[in-house]
DNA sequence: TCGCACCGTTCGGGTTCCGTGAGGACGGGC
DNA sequence: GCCCGTCCTCACGGAACCCGAACGGTGCGA
């Protein structure tokens, strides 16, 4: 995948410059040369990364950086020819991600650049609704209901049963422990009664799994805790 | 949440400096003087971000770098007395996130912190995932998960083979020796019961490696310990 | 060639840990 | 007062796990 950059710069021969030396890298590049031009090609092409210039007419580079954090997360690097720390600090804490000061090194600027989009957040939204085999499982709604034949009839949990099963759920494919669990819902003076959770995995397992004696998707790990497991072992 | 911060660096000055400036900012701070410090503190603490200075004594920030690289995500700011532009391309492709030079202003530094901190909220755990061959392992998520034919199958470890396998890979591509894992998870009475390690290294393999009789990740140097190779031998 | 040090491997007992069922305590609704 | 759902205690059988002991293989120096 090929990573979009947009520069906005007021010099145009740094722009030039820039443009020459990214594409010939294997980068997308997007230009613009003042504020206003930058947060129309944004909206207009979405790029990966924003390389800005402070001091850019129409629209000022903390604007720019202001409007553009309105609605994107993408890595905002500024390059400003002014060195004082009081400037730094207003862009970094504005949203921007790197700060350059002019006159800078290309291969400096090149490796801030690969430091950047080498944290591509992959971030998934929490799912509300999860399915595991017949059973359907609603965070948002607190409702669990099982698929029969003809229909599908709602599975009723007690408040504890949901409590456990929420935790795990949202925890899905990783390990809670037995701790976790037990502070959580019973506070830390229970730490080690583990009798609880076995109960009440018994229960959970009885109402959701298609085989409670053969657990697929409320699997224990012995010595250590619980794990819910979507897709079924 | 409270941030925790692992500051390393060998000058004793710097470091007190640091801790107050920041410890009076509400961050929980770890320090360490030497590199082979700061990679023990980081597995034992987990910090949140790591302040690293180069050119330590034991174990070099470059190092280090690719130390904490093999298992952790976490932001890593570079503090370096020199301006070369080769050493801060280096250093920032080996895994750093940003890179500042000395002297700096300690308000700029603040910012920078607060720039990276912003990115990985530390509610969302931390992704650690190391590959090896067929075989996946997910600290954060304390699964390993095998690719076979036509899927993929969860790996059974037991509490104690995780242990091991946790260290070594946190230390993926050092020699972590014989006590060193005997201590930790065993206790300081059992230093010499290195029985219990051929017995769970024989187990890892087993379930972990291609070929356990002939082993291309966990490698045994003899006399001294064990290795973990994330890139096989 | 022998002996030794070191490492890997197997086996089985002892212990801890987990699932299950029965049943009591508590409290709210009627 | 009675019913009933929920929460919890307790005890038992079975499974998982840890660890001690012994055996086999390999490399090295005497």
């Amino acid at each position: 995948m090929v990573v979009k950059i947009l520069i906005a710069d007021d010099d145009p021969q740094m722009v030039r410059a820039l443009r020459v030396t990214l594409s010939a890298r294997g980068y997308d590049i997007v230009t613009a040369t003042n504020g206003r031009q930058a947060v129309d090609a944004a909206i207009a092409q979405h790029p990966d990364v924003y390389l800005l210039d402070l001091g850019m007419p129409e629209l000022d580079g903390l604007e720019v950086i202001h409007a553009l954090r309105g609605w994107t997360t993408a890595p905002i690097l500024v390059v400003s020819g002014r060195t004082d720390a009081f400037e730094k600090v207003e862009v970094l804490d504005a949203g921007a991600d790197d700060y350059v000061t002019k006159p800078f090194s290309m291969d400096e600027l090149l490796a801030r650049i690969r430091a950047l989009t080498r944290r591509s957040p992959h971030h998934e939204p929490q799912q509300a609704v999860v399915t595991i085999g017949d059973v359907t499982i609603d965070l948002a709604n607190r409702s669990v209901t099982r698929r029969t034949e003809g229909g599908s009839a709602a599975v009723r949990l007690t408040p504890t049963e949901w409590q456990v099963l929420e935790i795990l759920v949202r925890n899905a494919g990783r390990l809670v422990t037995r701790q976790n669990l037990l502070v959580e819902i019973w506070g830390s003076e229970h730490v080690t009664d583990t009798g609880y959770l076995r109960l009440y995995l018994a229960q959970l397992r009885k109402k959701l799994e298609p085989n409670p004696s053969e657990p697929r998707f409320l699997l224990t790990e012995s010595g250590m805790g619980y794990r819910f497991v979507p897709e079924g072992r």
